[in-house]
DNA sequence: CTGTAATTACGGTATAAACTGAAATTTCAC
DNA sequence: GTGAAATTTCAGTTTATACCGTAATTACAG
């Protein structure tokens, strides 16, 4: 198998992003490949075409199935496991939404609540502009956090309508 | 100077989380410590305090200014700059959001438009699934770009009433 | 102009993470 | 059960980048 032009300028591209993503190139170099090729590929494939060792490509899938925006089908004929990438693009960003709020919020949200219960116990704290400093963060995060679970709970359509309904919303907002 | 419990683990947590979101350990811890710290710190301050590189401190405030979360201001009979962080925690993070779309959406989005055009143009390409998935793909990337800019430019009251609001929304969306 | 204090530039080092490759383990057709 | 083929594990290597420390430069008070 041979990757077209297009489709290697996409490949490289996905894995230069990926790290921005906070996702490791390799890892975002196989989900690229899988989300624009016609057909499932078997890993052997996936390590042929982007000269990786066997057991890196192993792992990534692992990974990306694990997230769940890669998943395993079956060839006929065919004893090996053939990946293939979840094609609903709202889907796989919510997904990786879904991940990055779970490592970079959700941490920072926990040790604020922890702080802000420990200083409004304390009341000798004679550090009053840092208490104020942590509960102001604290309640931006909380309504945040809030919101994303509010929308998140939404149907999809109605969230889809959200984004593709624009300015129409700073009406709405009057 | 010398910090309280409170704010080294709040300092040690932010430059933790900022690997995560992209930033250096010492730029975020640079910037939790102003963030939290009652009054403006010259550089050397915070030095002493971080245990880093002189020079080290002097680049990552400048990267935070460059950002413009942090600023200077000037303390009476003392030649040296103090730096203070931005206390506005919505416009911190606005600031924050920016960034990461600047650096992670839309490079790909170039991407995408030129590797889409490139494909429309070419008539021969028999790679009719990838081009979908491009489309798709830019499509979706389109969506999210306009939304975020709409968002943008609403006045910030509009903004945060659009995060508050929160569960409401979804009956404005029937 | 002079001396002090700060920033900037930059080659070198340390560290964390990705990646390799071989060995151990599991999976599954027969 | 047996053997082939895949996956998983893991110690070792490479690579990227944060960070250091010196040296050069700039800024400015006196």
């Amino acid at each position: 198998m041979k990757l077209t032009t297009v489709q290697q300028k996409l490949v490289l591209h996905w894995g230069e992003m990926g790290t921005r993503w906070g996702i490791s190139r390799t890892v975002a170099q196989i989900h690229a490949l899988l989300y624009f090729s016609p057909e499932p590929l078997p890993a052997d494939e996936i390590t042929d075409v982007l000269q990786v060792a066997r057991s890196h490509v192993s792992n990534s899938l692992k990974e990306l199935q694990t997230w769940g925006v890669v998943g395993v089908v079956h060839v006929m004929g065919d004893r090996r496991d053939h990946f293939q990438a979840l094609k609903d693009v709202w889907q796989t960003f919510e997904i990786l939404l879904d991940e990055r709020k779970r490592r970079e919020i959700d941490p920072t949200l926990k040790i604020l609540r922890e702080t802000a219960a420990m200083m409004a116990e304390d009341k000798t704290t004679a550090d009053v502009f840092t208490k104020e400093r942590v509960d102001e963060m604290l309640g931006f995060m909380e309504s945040v956090d809030a919101w994303y679970g509010e929308v998140r709970r939404l149907p999809r359509a109605a969230r889809v309508k959200l984004v593709t309904l624009g300015a129409k919303l700073s009406q709405l907002l009057r």
